[in-house]
DNA sequence: AATGAATGAGCTTTCATTCAT
DNA sequence: TATGAATGAAAGCTCATTCAT
């Protein structure tokens, strides 16, 4: 077999690869995992079930691949890139206005985190550390440096950082997948502003009598 | 047969139920719910599966009646009564520091909660309905009074709650059902003191250079 | 429950078990276990397939058991108690006489070890440790007594022990296994004395010119 | 195409079926034909699953083929061509001692002949036919002669040749498949003695006491 | 001639649920 | 009320076989 067909037949499998796991995240995410047969995958990928075996090795090993593969917000390096010279007044509201809307898109794959990652140590692993953590860490790192400088109050850098993430999936999973959105909507404007504006002032008025 | 006897009866009955919810809290938080058998739950009992099925119709209507009766914080009415003519300042981290040690008693029940309720807009109805907007309101409620008072900036007070509340539960989440505190560990203090100081104050240091 | 009703419920346990390993033999005899289902052993016994898994863990347990509990010969310590005093030109005829029938009868059995027990060394060590070392043993112990005598050629009694049954098991497996009858068909009689008479007196005419 | 190149291949083809049946072989001996996949079968020839189907239409149609060309005495006619001539006490153990180690070189053949072969009345057929009765047959044709020259007793001379090759399949069944070897371990020199001292002269002492 | 990919059919095993006792 | 026994209905996974290349 000339190289060049392997190399093809590897492409092809990949493609393939990424096929079954982008379906796998729809089913999933609609019915959840254990609820969910291989049938159900292997209709909404268009082949049979047996084919899905070709690709990986069990179901949980595709849940596993899933979770792995996973990337809420790969652009979070970028973001907090662009901010990086930027004042936190300015640089908050900027970077939640990006990454609300990026969420917001990337709902179905937060529904399966949220599902299958409690309950199940090592799928929880593989989530903090290759999703949770990377992601504290980078914006850790801007505060600690707006810290430094004096602008920011200083304080647990991971733990304010898990504040602000924490406020956004809050709204992710409450808005997006509890459908509150139905009993009290809030706009993307909303979202964004009621979040930068806790996460930088507060929700003490300024000057506000002290008790 | 006398009134009496029947009383009786439904008495045990009764308790013969909770001690049922009790026991399948704990199996389906550590196992997951689709993952647990009526067996499993039957065993951690203490009785024949069969027996089960005098009390709850399904293995669903069990997980109905515990989300149905779920009570992450059935003390945030008092708690919230007794710092109604508090100043924030002085309310927030005295609420906050009663929520959070009670929270991380009911993490069982977050995590069975967070595990079952999305994907499922049954459940999610029935557990936002029941508990996450109470909660909400009964927040929001204090919140706007404060607003009026001046003592608050005047936003959605409901957002506002959101936020509070959403900055607890990823603490609960991360902290006791994903392991992050063995990478990041956070005492008692220093979460309520982080949501507190933050949810009060903002990320900003006081008089911050403006941009 | 009175005590009576647990012993009645044990007792109607084994004999459950006992009717599916019953049916298991034949189905497992008529077709080989590999390429019967569990459906086909559920039929036999007459109940669901589900059934079977609350008396053997697995399909291979059901065989195991199956194995384990095979009685090919159950009365030949009986039949070598009943020729221990005997002159083995009286005992060895007699003994092969009750021996073949009771084989005969048994040949499902025979055929379900014949094909199961070889290339599965597990197997293999129960079938061996349990059915034939002790039938071995039980023979050469008869044999030893009568070489102490003078009567028997002194040979490795074990090894003479096999050679009588060897012979057995092989006209078994020819004439009713595989269905050499239709070949060259003997009779009881023929089985019995040509097994009897090569045994004891060998194949030479006594008396032979000596090469 | 010329008369050659079609040889060529056909001499290729041939080559790769060998190959296939010994690779085959040695896989059903070890894991027992039902439980062997296919694929085992490719790796184990070094090939692709689908090329085996190029040289047998059905796994089934390979073990067929390979009990068809089974040949565990191939050499047996000559082996008994030369003991034509021989008396029997000279005979019989030349014969023996020249079957044993060849028997045991292909024990392999044996554990699938063994296995595979019970069970199938159509493998079975053509086992007994072309394996079993040729070999019955021939050695029963030497005995024959050797009856009529008063040599030997005069006995069913199939059944007698039975015995003879009953004894040997029983000690490899129970010496080389069973593990029998590590119980009670016997030397080629043992098993071939024992084998035809016990055909030729029986278990009886000579001259031992009429009872 | 050889193979990677695909699949239909089927198997073992599980389990929520029922019911006679 | 409590349960041992039974089961229908799947579900995950396997594998012999096919076929385009």
């Amino acid at each position: 077999m000339p190289r060049v067909a392997a190399h093809k037949r590897e492409e092809y499998a990949e493609a393939r690869r990424e096929q079954i796991l982008e379906a796998a995240l729809t089913v999933f995410s609609t019915g959840g995992f254990a609820e969910t047969t291989m049938d159900a995958v292997a209709t909404a990928v268009g082949v049979s079930k047996a084919c899905l075996y070709n690709y990986f090795p069990t179901k949980e090993g595709l849940l596993q691949e899933l979770v792995q593969r996973s990337r809420l917000l790969p652009e979070l390096p970028e973001l907090i890139a662009a901010i990086r010279d930027l004042p936190a007044k300015q640089a908050i509201p900027q970077l939640v206005g990006e990454m609300w809307p990026r969420l917001r898109e990337r709902r179905e794959l937060a529904r399966v985190l949220v599902r299958e990652v409690h309950s199940f140590p090592d799928r929880a692993r593989v989530y903090v550390e290759r999703v949770r953590m990377p992601a504290y860490r980078a914006l850790a790192q801007y505060l600690e440096s707006r810290m430094a400088g004096g602008e920011l109050a200083r304080r647990d850098p991971i733990a304010t950082a898990q504040c602000l993430f924490g406020m956004l999936w809050s709204f992710l999973l409450s808005q997006e997948l509890l459908g509150e959105r139905e009993l009290h909507p809030l706009s993307d404007a909303e979202v964004v502003g009621a979040v930068s504006q806790l996460f930088l002032h507060g929700a003490l008025e300024d000057g506000a009598p002290e008790a």
